[in-house]
DNA sequence: CGGCCATCCTGCACGC
DNA sequence: TGCGTGCAGGATGGCC
C-alpha cells in the first residue's frame, strides 16, 4: 500500500511523465473514484502545469484547477494500460494516457479551483523544515489520546500511515498505547527522529520499496528488510528477542515490542 | 473530548 | 477440492 514515501516517489515519476501534456478525453469506468461529475468542461483543452504531493494526496496542477489524488490501499497511477481494476482513464492529446488504477477501489481522484483549500485540513508535513522537535512537542502538549492513534490522524500530523507509526515507535522506544502529552522531552526527541529518518530512508528505496502485506502479497525490495515489528507478530525483537505482540488499536493492527517499548501515563 | 464503530472493496488465508 | 467466513486498511462521519 502507498505510504508517504511511495506517493512521493509517484509525483516525482509522473513530474517527468505527465507535465505539459493535455487532456482531451477522461474516461470513468468506476463512476465513485471521481468528483465532482460535472468537472468534465472545466478539464477539457487544459495542460498539466506541475505535480505535486501535500502528505499522501498527488496534486495534479493545470493552466487553472487541479486534480487531487488519493490513492488509498491499492491505487496506482501508470501509463501502461492495466488490464483489471481501472476506476479513471485521462487520455491525453499527445496520445498518451494516464490511468488509474485500484484493486479496492478506495482512491479517489477530485476536480478542485482550488486544491490549497481542498487540504487546509492537514496537519504538518513531517519532513519539512516547519515540523521541528520543538514544534513536535508543543502539538502533542496537554494531549490526552493514546499516541499511536493521534499519530495517524492527518490533521494533527500528516502523512503517516499504520506500517510507519509502528515501526517509529519501536525505533523510539514508546508504547503505542501511552498518552501522547505525557511523553518526555528526549523521548520525543527520539520519537521526531524516527519519524524522520524511516520516512526518509524509505524515500531513499523508493524504485524498490513495496509495502503491500496483504496476506499472500509478496514483500519485494529493500524496504521490508527495514521492518522490525510490523507483520513479525509473535517472532522475536530483534533488540530484546520478547515475542512481538499485535493488538488492535484505533481499528489497526498494530504491532510493539513490550520488552522495548515503554508505556507513558 | 476521547474512544469506539461502520463504511467502502477485493483478494487471500484459514478452517471444515 | 471447495466453500464460507473473516481479515486487512485510509479516511470520514456518526454515535455515545
Amino acid at each position: 500500500m502507498p505510504e508517504l514515501p511511495e506517493v512521493e516517489t509517484v509525483v516525482r515519476g509522473l513530474q517527468e511523465t505527465i507535465v505539459g501534456e493535455t487532456l482531451i478525453d477522461l474516461e470513468i469506468p468506476w463512476e465513485k473514484a471521481f468528483s465532482p461529475d460535472d468537472a468534465y468542461d472545466s478539464l477539457m483543452g487544459k495542460t498539466i502545469t506541475t505535480v505535486s504531493r501535500r502528505a499522501k494526496f498527488i496534486i495534479i496542477e493545470f493552466e487553472k484547477g487541479a486534480l487531487v489524488v488519493h490513492l488509498r490501499m491499492t491505487g496506482k497511477l501508470t501509463p501502461v494500460y492495466p488490464e483489471k481494476h481501472v476506476t479513471v482513464i485521462l487520455h491525453f492529446q499527445s496520445g498518451n494516457a494516464l490511468y488509474f488504477q485500484d484493486m479496492r477501489k478506495f482512491g479517489r481522484m477530485v476536480y478542485t479551483d482550488d486544491p490549497q483549500n481542498l487540504l487546509s485540513h492537514l496537519g504538518p508535513e513531517p519532513l519539512s523544515a516547519e515540523f521541528t522537535p520543538t514544534l513536535f512537542w508543543t502539538m502533542l502538549k496537554g494531549r490526552k489520546q493514546k499516541l499511536k492513534p493521534l499519530l495517524l490522524d492527518q490533521t494533527f500530523l500528516a502523512g503517516l500511515g499504520n506500517i510507519y507509526v509502528d515501526e517509529a515507535l519501536f525505533q523510539a522506544g514508546i508504547h503505542p498505547e501511552s498518552k501522547a502529552g505525557s511523553i518526555p522531552w528526549k523521548n520525543i526527541q527520539s520519537l521526531h527522529g524516527a519519524i524522520q529518518s524511516i520516512l526518509s530512508r524509505s524515500i531513499e528505496a523508493q524504485g524498490t520499496t513495496i509495502l503491500n502485506f496483504s496476506h499472500g502479497d509478496n514483500l519485494s525490495g529493500t524496504f521490508q528488510t527495514a521492518l522490525q515489528v510490523y507483520g513479525r507478530k509473535d517472532e522475536p525483537c530483534i533488540v530484546c528477542e520478547t515475542a512481538i505482540k499485535k493488538i488492535k488499536l484505533a481499528q489497526r493492527g498494530t504491532h510493539f515490542c513490550p520488552g522495548c517499548q515503554r508505556m507513558y501515563l
